[in-house]
RNA sequence: GCCCGGGUGGCGGAAUUGGUAGACGCUGCGGACUUAAAAUCCGUUUUGAGAAAUCAAGUGCGGGUUCAAGUCCCGCCCCGGGCACCA
């Protein structure tokens, strides 16, 4: 008998075993029932950290628990290796971006090995490999031809010292993160997909998905963001082209007072060469960064331009304002303010002393206040002319049919979602598959001409990308025509690649096709695990990717992840774990020390997975002794000899306790492991029944019996979490066959009944004492019972009761 | 600013459908074993009062619904995630 718990030999065998055998290797056998079990893939950043211990140990232990039930599970592995850090690395380092992103490869996959993961390594995808990105820049030359891309102007953050463009994640206070410098808007030409093509569906098919949380299925919601309003033009004085708008809030039109355009708007560029504050005040409006959390906090400026619309209905003058909160590149670039009923409008209005009208009153009378703050809700208009006493309903229609019959508007959905830019001006990431003309314009490169491969061989200095200066790559000819001309030298949003790795596993070798026929075996993903940060842009991506990988007849499956399981992170003294806070644990250390079962078992124990986590090293110590614990308890049953003669008829009551709460344990593990996914808990009650078994005295045969079958239990139910110490303890308990090929525990109904139950006796709902009734005790006898309780007599001595609540199994709650 | 979460002992958390608040683990304290330490084992650990039985208070704050609220409703506060070029 090995006594002591050595986890580093353990690990070894059990791993060498999984290897050997080639245990979570998988084929697509059709007479099996397949379970997909994907965690979204790992950006190759070095070493693991917590967070990536966390979401592949939550991931595994579905997947070892799906194997058990008896499912074909695929759980494969590979790396997001284009992006940021890699050029970060290189400019710091001068390490090739590639260089540095294998090798990170090669370290990461050793320790997830080491952590026991049971993945098909044989599927392993890598982005950053053109044998990957090829079948993406041949996707996007498909949606080029079907008019599905296309390339328009949009804003970036250019950081004029360093003369390149900056991530938001690169702009700090608005600042450049290395040069400093002040962070300027810019417009330059990008690639765009259509997702808003597709936004109708992405937002419908969010109810046939009843297996993702509904928090993130409303973020996608908002995100998307569908309004039904009414798109109306006003014309504009000295000026040909009416000026178009959208609003949700028809009803209010009679509330205009003035309008705002975007500094980049051509009505605001036409004013600034009249007047040299306005070009000023459209200067300082670019001096800002992109990002909408920026945007939205800013104080609101604007400058009258001195243009005035015509009210479509009154004919009045409304002034034209230049706004630094309205972008060109959302909606018509140009907005309606009507400040008696939007608080933002109200307080520009306030601000610049603009006028602000009511048209809208409560609908139930109510008084109110306009001039001391909007009133934003539905109700009755009021000093609109011909559209007064109507309802919110009724004024949307008739002004929407007003506005249709001049031909001066249209009832129209508009979306908060944007189409996809996909163009980045850098480096490390998919070349975008376009070649520039001077006759043809722009050109897709043909199928038999991809991929167009990235050079791996560069120095990169963070002045812009390094393609830039690369003739042997960017000159070309022409497709079309044969002339010389240039290929486009920006590359992919990286979050393109993460949009269909998924499919990709399922036929990781196919060097004919994007997908093949093994696609349609594994997809729909069964379950996906991932950072809960992930909710809208790449969960959001991957399912518009979904669809235009079945509209371009690669898949059938309409949307790619049946179940979503989003998790929290790991902090350490309540902040994410990061460098910069110095408060990260590094896990191969642990790992080192207390072997990959006690870390899983922390990981899984601390907390339930869609809680932020707390790192605490007393806990590890916590996890690594119960492993001791369990280890030592099953050593010495097995070391008296293994009892197999288990007779349920013939047990005492404390045996048939023992083997009620194995059997409470087995119930309890499968529904928090299969359905509630509340790991924490199921931990929790598997170390109840050892401590129950520690407890237990019985050297008697069926006492053994009983202790056997709970241990047994034990290791199956903590199998898909510490799967080495089980593998090996499975063995010490007498089974020659591998515990990777048992299935799941089943429960004994049998062994669950109780003949007595307590039950809690409330007065007035205080607890007052509890009884012990027969399991089919009616009320009546329940409540004779409560009432004879001597402490419950003296909390209803001499007062009438009112009422008695019993509720069966549960409690009784007396009413005076 | 907007959208989505969360807030329970000294700490991580449990309480699954409105029904015993604090399971399980950690820490602390007391004890056993040991020359000693580590490891292990036993007891104890929400707060206040009490010798105890037991009583009172208690789930971020303020209200409400209910026989009964950590759980439902209304109004706040604080913390975290996302906000389209971090992945």
């Amino acid at each position: 008998m090995d006594e002591k718990y050595n986890p580093e030999s353990i690990e070894r065998k059990a791993r060498q075993f999984w290897d050997d055998n080639h245990i979570f290797e998988v084929d697509e056998d059709p007479e099996k029932d397949k379970f997909y079990c994907l965690t979204m893939f790992p950006y190759p950043s070095g070493k693991l950290h917590m967070g990536h211990v966390r979401v592949f140990t939550i991931n595994d232990v579905i997947a070892r628990y799906q194997r058990m039930r008896g499912k074909h599970v695929l759980q494969p592995m590979g790396w997001d290796a284009f992006g940021m850090p890699a050029e970060n690395a290189a400019i710091q380092r001068g390490v090739p971006p590639a260089e540095w992103t294998y090798k990170n490869i090669a370290e990461m996959r050793l320790q997830l090995k080491r952590l026991g993961f049971g993945y098909d390594w044989t599927r392993e995808v890598t982005t950053c490999k053109p044998e990957y990105y090829r079948w993406e820049q041949w996707l996007f030359t498909r949606l080029f031809e079907k008019g599905l891309v296309y390339r328009k102007n949009a804003i970036v953050n250019w950081d004029p010292v360093d003369q390149t463009v900056l991530a938001n994640e690169q702009v700090i206070d608005g600042r450049g993160w290395r040069s400093d410098a002040l962070v300027e808007r810019r417009e330059i030409p990008q690639w765009f997909m259509k997702i808003t093509s597709y936004a109708d569906e992405l937002l419908e098919q969010l109810d046939a998905l009843p297996g993702w949380p509904d928090s993130v299925k409303t973020m996608q919601r908002n995100w998307i963001g569908r309004s039904e309003g009414v798109e109306l033009s006003f014309d504009v004085k000295d000026h040909d082209q009416p000026l178009s708008v959208f609003t949700t809030r028809p009803d209010t039109l009679m509330g205009v007072t003035y309008m705002a355009v975007a500094a980049e708007h051509p009505l605001a560029k036409k004013a600034a060469q009249q007047s040299p504050e306005i070009a000023e005040f459209i200067e300082a409006c670019k001096k800002t960064d992109a990002q909408e959390a920026t945007l939205e906090t800013m104080e609101k400026k604007g400058m009258a331009l001195g243009i005035s619309a015509v009210h479509p209905i009154s004919g009045d003058d409304v002034p034209l304002w230049v706004a630094n909160f309205v972008l060109m590149t959302y909606g018509t670039g140009a907005v309606m303010a009507v400040p008696g009923h939007d608080q933002r409008d109200h307080e520009f209005a306030k601000k610049y002393g603009l006028p602000i009208r009511q048209v809208v009153r409560p609908a139930d009378g109510s008084e109110i206040d306009i001039d001391e703050s909007a009133f934003v809700e539905h109700g009755v208009l009021v000093n609109s002319a011909a559209f007064d006493d109507l309802n919110f309903e009724q004024a949307f229609d008739a002004i929407a049919e007003h506005f249709e019959a001049s031909g001066r508007g249209r009832r129209r959905v508009n979306y908060r979602l944007r189409d996809w830019g996909v163009s980045r001006q850098r480096y490390w990431g998919t070349p975008i598959p376009i070649v520039y003309c001077d006759d043809c314009e722009a050109v897709a490169v043909p199928e038999n001409q991809l991929p167009v491969v990235l050079p791996e061989n560069v120095s990169v200095t963070g002045a812009g990308s390094p393609l830039k200066q690369m003739p042997e790559f960017y000159e070309t000819d022409c497709p079309q025509c044969g002339k010389p001309a240039k290929r486009e030298t920006d590359t992919f949003d990286t979050f393109v690649e993460s949009s269909w790795y998924f499919s990709r596993y399922a036929c990781p070798d196919s060097d004919t096709a994007m997908l093949d026929e093994r696609e349609a075996y594994w997809l729909p993903v069964d379950q996906y695990t991932g950072g809960v940060e992930h909710a809208i842009l790449h969960l959001l991506y991957a399912r518009f990717f979904q669809k235009l990988m079945r509209d371009e007849g690669l898949s059938s499956a309409n949307e790619p992840f049946t179940n979503l399981l989003t998790q929290g992170m790991v902090l350490k003294d309540g902040a994410k774990m990061s460098k910069a806070k110095g408060n990260t644990v590094d896990p191969q250390a642990l790992i080192e020390r207390y072997g990959a079962d006690t870390v899983r078992l922390f990981m899984m124990f601390a907390a339930p997975p869609e809680q932020a986590l707390e790192w605490s090293d007393d806990g590890v110590q916590g996890a690594f002794r119960f492993l001791k614990r369990f280890w030592v308890a099953v050593q010495e049953y097995a070391s008296n000899g293994v009892i197999h003669n288990l007779n349920t008829g013939a047990l005492d009551d404390g045996q048939k306790q023992l083997r009620r709460k194995t059997h409470q344990t087995i119930s309890k593990v499968s529904d928090d492991v299969g359905r509630r996914y509340t790991f924490n808990t199921a931990v929790a009650a598997s170390m109840e029944l050892l401590n129950a078994v520690n407890r237990f005295e019985d050297a008697s045969d069926q006492g053994q019996a009983v202790v056997g079958e709970a241990l047994q239990a034990v290791v199956l139910l903590l199998s898909p979490i510490v799967p080495h110490i089980c593998q090996e303890l499975w063995r010490v308990l007498g089974h020659d066959s591998a515990l990777v090929f048992e299935k799941w525990p089943s429960v004994d109904e049998s062994a669950l009944v109780k003949s007595t139950v307590e039950l809690v006796v409330q007065v007035n709902g205080k607890l007052r004492g509890r009884i012990a009734v027969e399991a089919d005790a009616d009320n009546d006898e329940i409540a004779e019972l409560a009432l004879a309780d001597e402490n419950v007599q003296k909390f209803i001595a001499g007062q009438a009761i009112r009422k008695t609540i019993v509720v069966p199994g549960r409690l009784v709650n007396i009413v005076v």
